[in-house]
RNA sequence: GGGCGAUUAGCUCAGUUGGUUAGAGCGUCUCGUUUACACCGAGAAGGCCGGGGGUUCGAAUCCCUCAUCGCCCACCA
């Protein structure tokens, strides 16, 4: 018996050291995968590019969920005889990775208004840097067998050109325009948002009725009055019907005003009075009235800041009340505006029991101000069509497949995206404009004079991208595609690219969390730009939640770290608590009891082959010939083979249809309650007996059906499952990593 | 307002196209110091498979309906 069997199995020391062999092996770059000759498969590759984490702080079991599904995936396609690549990388996480150092700022009593562009730019890439780091070494602690000689990072300089690139192209086909359209502006932040970087949430507010003339409108927004510009009925309204296409006078306080009724089937006739107040600049589904109304009422007219204060001063003269409400954040003005109205007599009533949604920032939860602005965005019904049609097709599958629902019902009702982003951390938007006429110019390189005017007053756009324009190309990005000119010049004779060997990927697994944010954006991106899917499987899975379900999170102290767990119990036992009982696409119930269970788990292996190999060791079974003279199998033998077989069979069935949670429970049941409890027990004799074939044949099996668990369990346990192989008296391959399944 | 999912043992969940007495882990209880393992072994208890209706020789599984919970989407001021 060796001295590397200590026991309890101590996973600490273990897992580094293997993790640093495998590494030095260089067997997780497919490059150095030898195929073996009895496999069929041939040179196939499996690919697999990991959801690039954030670096903007440390890894959290969401992540470690993510690893060990992929890290399962990888290694047994490796094991079964694939070029294999899991190709790892970091995400710069534009607004996100902003957003958090802001935070670290606001704690050192610092804000980022404060410092200039270039200098918040390099602090915050040195924050990432650090971070990146960290993850890597966190990823490398759970076992993650990622080639980190092809790792990529978002701001790494190809990815920067490659995005812009495809901003031009699209730029250039007409898929990208420049709109001055409203956007989710939020006040705190200081950008604009996507609509899917919102959430909703129901509040109750008061409804106030106010008397515009002749009609009587009803809001919840009173303070945005004097962005007004119109009155909106319903055409069917008999109430109104004589008052549409005519001016009334309304008194605003500040002053008075002249709107014109128009008629709009949005108005909901049963809604309050059935007449709304038309405010452009400051509300979606009134810019839209205006969209629909422009050759009969004004534009709109911007009278909240992009600090959330009211500014009157391009509409209104001074006067008493405008000194009053001017400078006024939302809510302050609301009341004053109210106040002054009510003086007047203008308020007809005032619901206060109004229940409704409002639109919040995602991120500080702040209520969204609905702003103009000139943005890019990329014109989406164009890009979905194909993107429907590829899932409709079966071309891509999704993992469950009642994900495919959500994202056709998505994509048939996309909306344009807003892609400008007012932050300093982001891929440049290679957009320049003519200080002197307006003009844009799209280009990478900053343009000497302008197209138009030929005078060179030309500044670059300060925006940045949205950082999920930049990951949505993810896929083809990171494997090096080249435009077709490109590469035909370059690979003319060298070998098959990255591209070329792993593209379209196979499985995308992420979270189903962002379907839309990012899967829906790599499938329209990647059918746009490199012409062919990016995966060919999309696995989603579930958020980790706290024991009783709970959603973890720091405010609740519930948060639970898994390098923690890794110190204590091991990798493996880790990623069995993630894997087993955890279906696609629904949420985990985790507690720190499962993975305990799992840490005896790996210690019932330990035990197990440490009993198999005390026995086997003086057998002199190295050499294959005494073995087989000294072996006669007996029919319960067979059996015990032939049920081993089975399981084998089971098992890899279920890995080839993404059942891991059935898999690794089988395999876990197997090795515990079958090959632990009945065949080391029932061959405990023979071990002892006299009789030499009886002995070398109890050896046999037991070494025999140890081997091929190892195997069935290696991509789940990795760690343990090699560190025991490694003492085997004669393994066929150099690591179980690399062995035949 | 649309849509999706869930409801199975005390807890967390499986149950693949309908097919014997419905499974696992954890927990509970009883027994066991058999030299691989107490991070263990042997055994046990525990379920009108959310309610109601239907299809079928047969339903946890298919259909309808109701209830509760969760989630996503949506420009009703």
């Amino acid at each position: 018996m060796n001295d590397n069997f200590n026991q309890p199995y101590n996973p600490f020391e273990t897992e580094k050291k293997i993790y640093k062999k495998w590494e030095n092996s260089g067997y997780f770059n497919p490059d150095n995968l030898l195929i073996p000759k009895s496999s069929k498969l041939k040179a196939k590759s499996f690919c697999v590019i990991m959801p690039p984490p954030n670096a903007n702080g440390s890894l959290h079991l969401g992540h470690a969920l993510m690893t060990a599904l992929e890290d399962i995936m990888i290694r047994y396609k490796r094991m079964r005889g694939f070029k294999t690549l899991w190709l790892p990388g970091a995400d710069h996480a534009g607004f996100e990775t902003q957003v958090v150092y802001e935070k670290k700022l606001e704690k050192e009593g610092k804000s980022r208004f404060q410092i200039p562009r270039e200098k918040l730019w390099q602090e915050i890439w040195d924050f990432t840097q650090a971070n990146k780091v960290v993850m890597e070494e966190q990823l490398k602690r759970l076992g993650a067998s990622c080639d980190w000689s092809r790792k990529k990072f978002t701001l790494d300089k190809d990815i920067i050109e490659k995005t812009q690139d495809t901003f031009i192209q699209m730029y250039k086909e007409g898929l990208i325009y420049r709109g001055n359209r409203l956007v989710n502006w939020c006040v705190k932040h200081q950008t604009g948002l996507s609509e899917l970087e919102t959430k909703h949430e129901e509040r109750t507010d008061s409804l106030y009725y106010i008397k515009y003339g002749p009609i009587t409108v009803a809001t919840v927004r009173p303070e945005t009055i004097f962005g007004d510009t119109a009155v909106a009925v319903n055409p069917k309204d008999k109430r109104y019907k004589n008052l549409i296409g005519k001016e009334i006078e309304v008194d605003i306080a500040v002053g008075k005003i002249n709107l014109k009724v128009i008629a709009d089937k949005i108005v909901d006739i049963e809604f309050g009075t059935g007449a709304v107040k038309v405010t452009p600049a400051h509300d979606q589904a009134d810019f839209e009235i205006w969209q629909r109304h422009k050759d009969e009422i004004d534009g709109p007219k911007e009278v909240i800041d992009k600090f959330g204060k009211i500014d009157l001063k391009d509409y209104f003269p001074k006067n008493e009340i405008y000194e009053k409400l001017q400078g006024l954040k939302v809510l302050e003005a609301r009341k004053v505006i109210v106040e002054e109205l009510q003086k007047r007599g203008l308020i007809e009533k005032i619901d206060n029991n109004y229940k409704h949604d409002v639109s919040l920032c995602y991120k500080c939860s702040n209520i969204l101000e609905p702003r103009l602005m000139s943005q890019w965005f990329v014109k989406m019904d164009t890009l979905a069509k194909p993107a429907i049609k590829t899932v409709e097709k079966g071309e891509i599958k999704f993992i469950p497949a009642r994900f495919k629902k959500v994202y056709f019902h998505w994509l048939k009702n996309i909306r344009d995206w807003n892609i400008s982003r007012q932050i300093v951390w982001g891929i440049p938007i290679p957009a320049w404009f003519c200080k002197d006429c307006g003009e844009i110019i799209v280009s990478k390189e900053k343009p000497d004079k302008c197209e138009k005017c030929n005078r060179t007053n030309i500044e670059q756009d300060k925006d940045v991208f949205d950082t999920w324009f930049s990951s949505g190309q993810w896929p083809f990005l990171t494997l090096g595609y080249e435009s077709p000119s490109k590469s035909k010049i370059k690979n003319q004779k060298s070998k098959l690219t990255d591209y070329e060997k792993f593209y379209p990927t196979d499985v995308m697994e992420t979270g189903w969390d962002i379907l839309f944010f990012w899967v829906a954006r790599m499938i329209m991106l990647g059918l746009y730009r490199a012409g062919k899917i990016p995966f060919k499987h999309v696995y989603l899975h579930g958020l980790v939640r706290d024991k009783d379900k709970q959603k973890m999170s720091k405010s609740k102290g519930n948060v639970i770290d898994p390098l923690g767990l890794v110190n204590e119990y091991g990798a493996d036992a880790l990623r069995m608590a993630l894997i087993i009982g955890n279906t696609p696409g629904n949420d985990l119930a985790f507690s720190e009891e499962k993975v305990r269970g799992y840490r005896n788990f790996a210690n019932k292996i330990w035990q197990a082959s440490r009993f198999v190999l005390m026995n086997t060791e003086h057998a002199d079974l190295r050499k294959p010939s005494s073995r087989l003279t000294q072996i006669r199998l007996t029919a319960h033998d067979k059996k015990r083979l032939k049920e081993f077989e089975n399981l084998k069979k089971s098992v890899t069935k279920e890995m080839d249809s993404f059942k891991f949670y059935i898999a690794g429970e089988k395999i876990y049941h197997y090795f515990w309650h079958t090959f632990a409890d009945k065949i080391i027990e029932e061959n405990k004799e023979r071990l002892k007996s006299e009789n030499l074939t009886d002995r070398q044949t109890a050896q046999f099996v037991l070494l025999e059906i140890l081997t091929g668990s190892l195997k069935l369990l290696h991509p789940f346990m990795p760690f343990i499952t090699e560190e025991i192989y490694q003492n085997l008296p004669d393994k066929k391959s150099e690591f179980l990593m690399i062995g035949e399944w």
